[in-house]
DNA sequence: GCCCGATATCTCGACGTCGAGGCATCCCGG
DNA sequence: CCGGGATGCCTCGACGTCGAGATATCGGGC
């Protein structure tokens, strides 16, 4: 981890550990085109360094970051900050097992309710409380503050263009 | 899910759910600057889409995702392909507790053995077996195959323009 | 009015991960 | 040579997720 450059994407700036990755892999696989994993690991480790700054950050808070998960798709959504478990279950990438269980707890907690939806007796309503409400903004803060920090070594313009490469993978799976 | 662009961070193109959630933050809590989420939501979304067409990839191949991740970290180390469980930990960014039971799993497999170190008593020496190998090479394969789609729409340069970028936000947690 | 496929949610057992703690070993300074 | 902190790995209980299946309900077609 950490070796020097050693054909990068750019020539400039430190190494990361994924150059260490696709080196040894050019060196052992020669025959392959590894140049995917220029991009997609690198995803992949940031997204994994992402989650453990955020477990961080929201235990601060008193918050698991799967609870923001839940509290915050209610929140944005919006007075009266009310949504199904299949909205939710759509909007975090959950099997509905995972949610039903995470609603759960949440209501144990007391940061939400659910009641039966009034026209379709399949459904359920789960609505935020005052203090649902409270730690999800609360918890946003926090978690804006500290991906500011993260982002502070790119330019507006290059965060635009990252967010745009980005978002043109990201339709791939969504569109 | 799935709205239209209402701002996004280039004018052209589909929108994607990250779309819609930074545009429902807007509306309701217009006090932040909830730019971050264009890139990082998008890198986290991004890695939950990845994990789940790998895992797919994978499955096909009869190994877990967490399998790849140990028996690739010893493929590229290259021959005799032995590293100590804390060379993985570090290249896996998981626990050690973690990585035990993985490493037991995969000696059950018969994937790779563990041996005691000769110059440290408290190390092990964990090697790939000749199966483990061969899956680890077969298993890249595949992966490259369905990365090298996922990228498709991005040409060269933008790939290295992306992965630059991504390197610098790396170099924070690695360098 | 009834059937049937689709939909919404919940149940539950298997599984992988975390995190704190334990133990043996190493290494450095005195 | 010895003590003590650092290091490397493992143990184990708690926890969150998955995934398949169960149940109840909805809605369109006839």
């Amino acid at each position: 981890m950490g070796q020097r450059s050693a054909g990068g994407s750019d020539g400039v700036g430190g190494a990361d550990d994924v150059d260490g990755v696709v080196a040894a892999w050019r060196r052992e696989r020669p025959d392959l085109d590894v140049a995917p994993l220029e991009v997609l690991s690198r995803v992949s480790r940031l997204a994994r360094h992402l989650d453990i700054a955020r477990r961080r950050a929201f235990a601060e808070q008193g918050l698991e970051a799967w609870e923001f998960d839940v509290l915050s798709a209610l929140r944005r959504s919006g007075d009266p900050y009310r949504l199904t478990p299949g909205d939710l279950l759509r909007e975090t990438l959950v099997t509905s097992g995972t949610m039903t269980n995470r609603l759960d707890r949440l209501a144990e907690r007391g940061l939400l309710t659910r009641q039966a939806a009034p026209h379709d007796r399949r459904a359920v309503l789960v609505t935020l409380t005052q203090e649902g409400r409270r730690l999800a903004d609360q918890a946003l803060e926090a978690l804006l503050e500290g991906e500011r920090e993260l982002l502070a070594g790119l330019a507006t313009d290059e965060r635009s263009r990252l967010a745009a490469y980005l978002k043109r993978l990201l339709v791939d799976f969504e569109g």
